[in-house]
DNA sequence: AGCCGCAGTGTCATCGTTGACTCCCTCATC
DNA sequence: GATGAGGGAGTCAACGATGACACTGCGGCT
């Protein structure tokens, strides 16, 4: 097999006795050139099988057509949900994307910079780790548009299109707080980043709403293991552990709210193995509405989040910060859907 | 804001009275600089914080250190493992990761091919979409090494990495169908590619090896939907509703095969509401090992497919290939395991 | 002293495409 | 028939980096 030589506009142009030029502007559709010519060079493109060079084209042009997306776990079925949104969003406006992930991790979210930096993307789509708040500067200052998903870094200016997470979490854990309710606890992650925050805000406010002391409530952290691997982020082993500690029949809560329904698998064998019952002694309320969650026994309360609209939303933001870097600065909170199921009551 | 412009090579050299090759060959590390000037061209390409231009270099070195990867649909769990398995070993190796969705589309197919080779890419890692064969061969014209994962494109002459559905499928069956089982039904996806190809003759094999008539059992598919959305490609509600319509107390299976997790959830809740019981009725033998699996109520019998392994090998193989284009084709099919639960008994 | 070799630099061309500019010819106009 | 307008095409430079090659000194050798 020969090392075939890509076809090139000098190829195109040689066969017909043209020059490179006019090729270029006949396929790139400018209106210098008569019809006659242009269906010739478009003829002979065809058969040679010519395929522009994207390189050579951003090099002289300064766009490439790339968006970047940096993400700090695809397993993450939410974070799933966001990058085929996205894509598809970007491959419908002629983007291509360029796809990193972080693992919540600084040192490669500070590489993934570069790595944006160094393709001179038009934009970038991104889940900050939030451990630094300075990590995505660089990109500002090479005037790259950067629109923070669902994690929102206040205070440098970017736009952001997220979840209203607390009012989310705040509602339905009053809406299914029914009377007799007093000793509520989350199950959280135990990572520092906005979202968990503003469960954790959400909660409190749910608390102050329905007149129940803090006192008698908890916010648990499941110990967060980084998963170098490619394995899903929430472990129910983990949650199990955790609350088979605490809950026993003598000492539980009357509600138990969970960082994602993966946690509440594990809440749920907790709960039955201490010879309690969901929702009679505890309710469970999940957070993701992932598909099992239906089909548990008792099928699961959550929360449903809007992650094909975060993504889709994301996308038209920064196309259109794209065509005006002057535009005003917007972030958007979607709101998150109570699906109320039997966990809890 | 000035529109500041990006730091050059040209920048760097002008600044310290050199040439712009002299600052390239210092910052690429090549040995024709002396020790002291190249200490002082990296200090001063930091201080101007200079990025190279990946496009110029690409376009100069034929080289773009890009890596394409092609997915169906990134919310099924087995490919969202794949990505972030492939994305970090691309990044251990200095690759980026161009991702393109074809939501199991042909033309979204062609469109991605068209892309990569616009780009230029080193090497391409695929899931096809099958329908049909020659979609790939653009990219074997360019020289651009193809590697499939998962599915299978036979007589392309393409390297493949994938599991090897049918023995998996074959022994899991075999080991899970205890004396007594006669009638064994299996529950798969209504699309014609490989791997269900491959779970059916799986399937076949076992019956033939336990030495039931074919005649007893029955290949049920699920509907597929396109899901256009971001969205699970398979939905328990479609699996429940074609079984609660064939289960009966009369006519059931004594094991269920389900094509996935997923569709095992709908095929309890129909055991269930005809008033049979898992596993004592009816055992159920599900795929794909997700994390709820062990959860459920009996735990599922699931095979667990090594993702993680399969996205490794196939960056791994890529690599090989793109270090050495005549090394022979390679075909890598990865055992999976089974685990078992209660649902089989 | 004269020559060679080599480390350390600079110069030039090149990758493929596009934008700015130039050129030529035709056709309409007076 | 001279003039101008303008469509249609060509020429040249440029984007930023790199490879091939040429050049400059300096040190060591004969």
């Amino acid at each position: 097999m020969a090392r075939s030589q890509r076809v090139t506009l000098r190829d195109v142009a040689d066969r017909l006795g043209l020059s490179a030029n006019t090729v270029s502007r006949a396929l790139t559709g400018k209106d210098q050139v008569s019809e006659s010519t242009r269906a010739l060079i478009v003829a002979e493109a065809k058969r040679l099988g010519y395929v522009p060079n994207s390189h050579a084209r951003s090099l002289v042009s300064g766009r490439t057509m790339v968006v970047g997306l940096v993400i700090t776990n695809p397993s993450n079925p939410f974070y799933a949900a966001l990058i085929s949104a996205v894509e598809r969003q970007c491959r419908a406006a002629g983007y291509s994307v360029l796809l990193l992930v972080t693992e919540d991790s600084d040192e490669n979210e500070e590489r993934a910079v570069q790595q944006l930096l160094r393709f001179g993307v038009d934009g970038v789509l991104g889940v900050a780790t939030q451990s630094r708040s300075d990590v995505w500067d660089g990109l500002s200052e090479a005037n790259i548009p950067v629109v923070q998903i669902s994690r929102d870094i206040p205070g440098r200016g970017l736009d952001f299109v997220g979840i209203d997470v607390e009012s989310a979490i705040a509602d339905a854990v009053v809406r299914v707080a029914r009377p007799g309710v007093r000793r509520i606890w989350l199950l959280e992650e135990d990572l520092r980043v906005s979202t968990v925050a503003a469960r954790i805000a959400g909660f409190r406010r749910a608390l102050d709403e329905l007149g129940v002391a803090h006192e008698q409530s908890l916010v648990l952290k499941v110990p967060t293991r980084r998963t170098s691997g490619a394995s899903l982020p929430w472990r129910p082993d983990d949650a199990y552990a955790l609350a088979a500690n605490l809950i026993t029949p003598d000492n539980h809560p009357d509600l138990m709210i969970t960082a994602n329904d993966y946690f509440a698998l594990g809440v749920y064998r907790a709960v039955r193995e201490c010879g309690l019952a969901v929702p009679e002694d505890v309710r469970v309320l999940g957070y993701g509405d992932h598909p099992f969650a239906a089909y548990l026994q008792p099928a699961l309360t959550t929360i449903r989040l809007p992650a094909d609209e975060a993504g889709t939303a994301a996308v038209d933001l920064l196309l259109r910060r794209i065509a005006d870097p002057d535009r005003p600065r917007t972030s958007t909170r979607l709101p998150a859907e109570l699906i109320e199921r039997r966990s809890t009551g």
